[in-house]
DNA sequence: ATGGCTTATGCAAGCGCTTCCATGTAGGGT
DNA sequence: ACCCTACATGGAAGCGCTTGCATAAGCCAT
C-alpha cells in the first residue's frame, strides 16, 4: 500500500500539499499539481478510504436501502443510483430492506448509525415513526424516493398524475367501465405508492363522470403472478362488461394479459390493458403503459443528494413520466356506458 | 456523536477495555462487559466505522460486483449476499459492473484499491487480464461466484450437470428431437456460463446416443424477450419435428412458452419446454426447470467469503440443484424417434 | 518603497478507534 | 509458601489522512 507520505516525498512536497493537490481543495501551483499527480500515478498511489473519512468526516459513499431487489422497479431505480454515483466516484451501500423485522430493525439501528455514508436515499419503503426518527438522526442529507415520508425531504413522481393518465387514456377512447388492480392495505403498509394511485385512478374516472366500479376493482401485491390471480377473476366474473382495465403496475398489467391469454379474452378487443412503470417486458407483450423511466429517476434521486452532501442546495425536481400507447388498448368495440 | 472515551468514562474503565467488550476480542471479565455493555447502550454508541477501519485494517464491509440487476438470478444471489452479510453485522458495498467500459474500468481501477471493504464477491462475470490481476493485486479474500475465473477462486454450480439434468429428463421421457437456446459468443465474453450449458445438453444427448441438431439451436441473450425470438423462429420452421426444448435459463424458457402461445404450439402435447433456474415465474408458467437456489448460492458464497475474511479456511461447497417437474414436460404424444 | 492582499506551502494537531506492551492480580501445581 | 501461568486492565503509539494556522512569497496600488 503506498501512502500519502511516499507521494509527498517522491513529488518533493509536503503530504498536506499532496493531499490538496489531489482533492482539488485549496490552492495548489498548477506546477506543484502535476508534479503530484505525475508521482501519484506512478507509485499507483490510492487513497485509503478509511483514512480519508475519519480526518475529513465525509466517506464518499451513499446508503441506498431498497425493498425487495426482485421487483423490476427497484432494480431499476438501483442501476440508475449506481451508475450516478459510480460516474462521481462515490461508493454505494446496499441495504435490502427485507420483510424480516429483526434484521430491518438491526439496519436501522447499527448500521446507518456506524456513519459509513454521506447520505441515504430511502427507496420506496414506509417508515415506521421510530424509523422515520433514526433517520432523521443521523443528520446527514436523507431522500425518500417514491412516496413522502413524514417530514423527510421526498422526491416522487406524481402518483396520482401517473395513474391518471393511464385511466384517461382508456376514457378517452371511449371506455366507461374500467376495472382496477391495484395494492391491498396490508401491502401499502410497507409501500407507500399503492393509496396515491388508487385515489388518481377514482378521480380520473370522476372526472369523466363515471363512478368507479367496487366489483372492478382488484387488491394484488405489484407482481406478474399477482396480477394474473386477481385478473382472472375480473375476467371470469360477468360482473360487468369491463372493456378496460388499468393496473397500478406493469408486472400486474402482465399478468393480466397472460389471464386474458389463457381465458381466451382478446386484448384490446374485448379488454383493454394499461400498466403503469415502463417495465422491460412491455414492449415484447405490446403493453401500453405510462412509463416513469425509473432509471433516470434513480440517477435524479442521486444527483440530488450528491447535491446536498457536497453542500449545493437543490430545488424540487419534477420526476417525468409519459405515456407509451402500444398495442393492448384500443377504443372499446361496441359503444359501451357506464351510466344508465 | 458519542465516542468510546465517553463510553470508557461511563463505565469507569479504560477506552482500550470498552474497545475490547464491545469487540470481543482480547480478555475482558464478565462484570466488566457488562458494564460497558449497558453504558454504550445507555448513551447510543455506535462506533465509528472510519476509526475502526483505520485502527484494525478491517472494514466490515464486502464488495460485490455484479452486471445487470434486471436479470433475476442475479438479483437473487444478491438478495441471499445481503441477507447473510447484514445477519452476521457487515455492509455490503456494490459495484454495478455496467457494459459502459470507462465506467468498469473506474470500478476496478480506483474503487476496488480503496480498500474499503475486506473481501469481494464477483457475481458471474467474465474479466478480462487486466481486471483479473487487480482484483489479485488487492490481496483480499475474492470469490468468483458462476464462472472460474483464471486462477481465482471461485465457487460455481455444476452448469454441465444443471443442464444435463433438465436434458436427460426430457430425453428419459422418450423426447430425441429436442432444441436448445443457449447463450451466442458476444454473450459468452461477458458471462461465463453459455459454454458450459451449450456443452452439457449437447454431452447429455449423446449419451443417449442422440446427435444434437445444429439447426434446433439458438442463441439468444438469456432473457425472456430474447427467449420469445427465437423461440417463433424454432417452433415456427419445421426443421425437424421438435418435440422438447432446454432452455439454458428460465427467463428464455418462459419466452419460449409465450411464443408457443402465440403460434399455438400446444405446451406440453406438441413441445416440452425445460428450463434452468428456478424463476419466481416458473410456478405460474408451469415450468418444468432444474432450480439452483440462487438466493441460497448467494448466502452460500457470503458465509464463504466472511469465513476467509475472519481467517476460517473454508473448504469447497458443492452447490445443489434439483429438477423441479412441473407442467411443460410431458412425453412426446407419438414416439418420435431422431435416429433413422 | 511600503503596506495590504492573495496565493503557495509546510507544520502539526487531530479524527476515533485498535492493539502492543507493561503491569497487576489471582489461581494452581508441587 | 512459592513460582508460573493465565487473565484483566491501562497506557500510549499509531492507522493515513485532512485542515487550521503560520509563514513566505509575490503582486498591486499608493
Amino acid at each position: 500500500m503506498v501512502s500519502l507520505d511516499e507521494v509527498a516525498r517522491t513529488a518533493g512536497v509536503s503530504s498536506a500539499t499532496v493531499s490538496r493537490a489531489l482533492s482539488g481543495r485549496g490552492h495548489v501551483s498548477p506546477a506543484t499539481r502535476d508534479r503530484v499527480l505525475e508521482a501519484a500515478e506512478q507509485l499507483g498511489y490510492v487513497v485509503s478510504s478509511a483514512a480519508s473519512s475519519l480526518a475529513s468526516g465525509r466517506s464518499r459513499s451513499i446508503g441506498v436501502m431498497t425493498p425487495d431487489l426482485h421487483r423490476w422497479f427497484f432494480n431499476s431505480v438501483l442501476t440508475g443510483i449506481s451508475d450516478t454515483l459510480t460516474r462521481a466516484g462515490f461508493d454505494l451501500t446496499l441495504y435490502n430492506v427485507t420483510s424480516d423485522p429483526q434484521l430491518r430493525h438491526e439496519i436501522f439501528r447499527a448500521f446507518l448509525q456506524r456513519r459509513r455514508v454521506d447520505g441515504v436515499i430511502v427507496l420506496a419503503l414506509e417508515l415506521d415513526d421510530w424509523e422515520a426518527e433514526q433517520l432523521k438522526q443521523l443528520d446527514l442529507p436523507v431522500i425518500v424516493l417514491g412516496g413522502a415520508l413524514q417530514d423527510l425531504p421526498s422526491m416522487s413522481v406524481n402518483d396520482q398524475g401517473l395513474i391518471r393518465l393511464a385511466a384517461e387514456h382508456l376514457l378517452s377512447l371511449g371506455h366507461r367501465n374500467i376495472g382496477y388492480i391495484g395494492g391491498d392495505q396490508a401491502f401499502d403498509a410497507d409501500y407507500h405508492v399503492p393509496t396515491q394511485r388508487r385515489e388518481g385512478f377514482s378521480e380520473a374516472l370522476r372526472d369523466f363522470g363515471v363512478e368507479p366500479h367496487v366489483q372492478l376493482s382488484r387488491a394484488a401485491d405489484f407482481t406478474i403472478a399477482g396480477g394474473y390471480q386477481v385478473a382472472k377473476q375480473l375476467f371470469g366474473s360477468p360482473a360487468a362488461a369491463m372493456t378496460g382495465l388499468v393496473a397500478a403496475s406493469d408486472e400486474m398489467a402482465i399478468g393480466a394479459l397472460l389471464a386474458a391469454k389463457d381465458l381466451g379474452v382478446q386484448v384490446p378487443h374485448q379488454v383493454s390493458v394499461v400498466g403503469v412503470d415502463g417495465h422491460e417486458l412491455g414492449e415484447l407483450f405490446g403493453l401500453t403503459t405510462v412509463d416513469q423511466h425509473p432509471v433516470g429517476q434513480g440517477r435524479t434521486a442521486a444527483e440530488h443528494i450528491l447535491g446536498r452532501v457536497e453542500g449545493r442546495g437543490n430545488g424540487d425536481v419534477e420526476l417525468p413520466f409519459e405515456l407509451v400507447v402500444r398495442s393492448t388498448s384500443a377504443a372499446p368495440s361496441q359503444a359501451v356506458d357506464g351510466s344508465p
